[in-house]
DNA sequence: CTAAGTGTACTAAATGAATTAATACACTTA
DNA sequence: TAAGTGTATTAATTCATTTAGTACACTTAG
């Protein structure tokens, strides 16, 4: 499901914060999914619970998934999430345009790669979420 | 020169890397100038001069500055390091252009949000980004 | 009902990176 | 020579992260 990288200086529960999120947002794991217990999920990284815990509430406190207490933590609605998403991602393009200027380089420039980058893989999947029902991970 | 922001949870001397790094890259250090020394910048901003050499010690094994024994500190080449700087930044388009499409943002729309972006600060002075970063120069 | 599994909360300890502190040394320059 | 440079070293401190252990409330299968 997730892997920890030791060689990642980022602290554990941000790294299964990211992975989880990311799962979520490209919809590999689908609305109202179980996520892995969190003393399960802790068993199979060999870590402990308590860090799990955090990421959870940290997942939850963004809103990507809902936890109930007895019965697990589960994928929040998609579309909400898609939305947050795209403010995030917006938010990062407006970084990197500013740092492109600072460096000189053109918008024209700047637009060429985006074609570049967005053309290259063809055939792009817009909605994957079709059927792999694939309900817990592990 | 630059200001330290104690609400940035990342250490301080990749807070004076990243700022002192920004500045050579905008030009704003010139190539060959001096910095502050390790014990003025260090009592300017209010903390130890082992961070700053720490600081110094990263940006010299980037290759943004060089350092010579008793006499300084100093900006390395400008066109080299603008160089990298643009490699470093398509890279993290590549990587935001394949987050786009992963949540279903459209080349198109992306490209509309780049054109208002970089349009958005006429006058081609290279400076905005107020919203974020605090990086006061003196 | 019972037991197992769930989220959640809490305290204590251990770990490790970041930072400070205090010196010290080699070098350059006025 | 003296002041100012970068650099190195060791020790102590601070603080976030992580682990460890325990506990409680809840849900569900049997």
């Amino acid at each position: 499901m997730i892997l920890i990288d030791y060689k990642d200086r980022r602290p554990i529960y941000e790294q299964v914060v990211e992975k989880l999120a990311d799962l979520i947002v490209r919809g590999i794991l689908e609305q109202d999914s179980q996520l892995p217990s969190v003393r399960s999920l802790a068993t199979e990284l060999s870590i402990n619970p308590n860090t799990i815990q955090r990421a959870y509430a940290e997942l939850e406190r963004q809103g990507y998934i809902y936890s109930v207490k007895g019965r697990g933590s589960f994928v929040a609605e998609n579309h909400l999430i898609k939305e947050q998403k795209r403010r995030e991602i917006f938010e990062r393009l407006h970084v990197l345009t500013e740092d492109a200027r600072g460096v000189g380089i053109t918008m024209l420039e700047f637009q060429e790669r985006v074609i570049r980058y967005y053309g290259n893989v063809e055939g792009g999947e817009e909605d994957d979420r079709s059927d792999r029902t694939d309900k817990t991970v592990s």
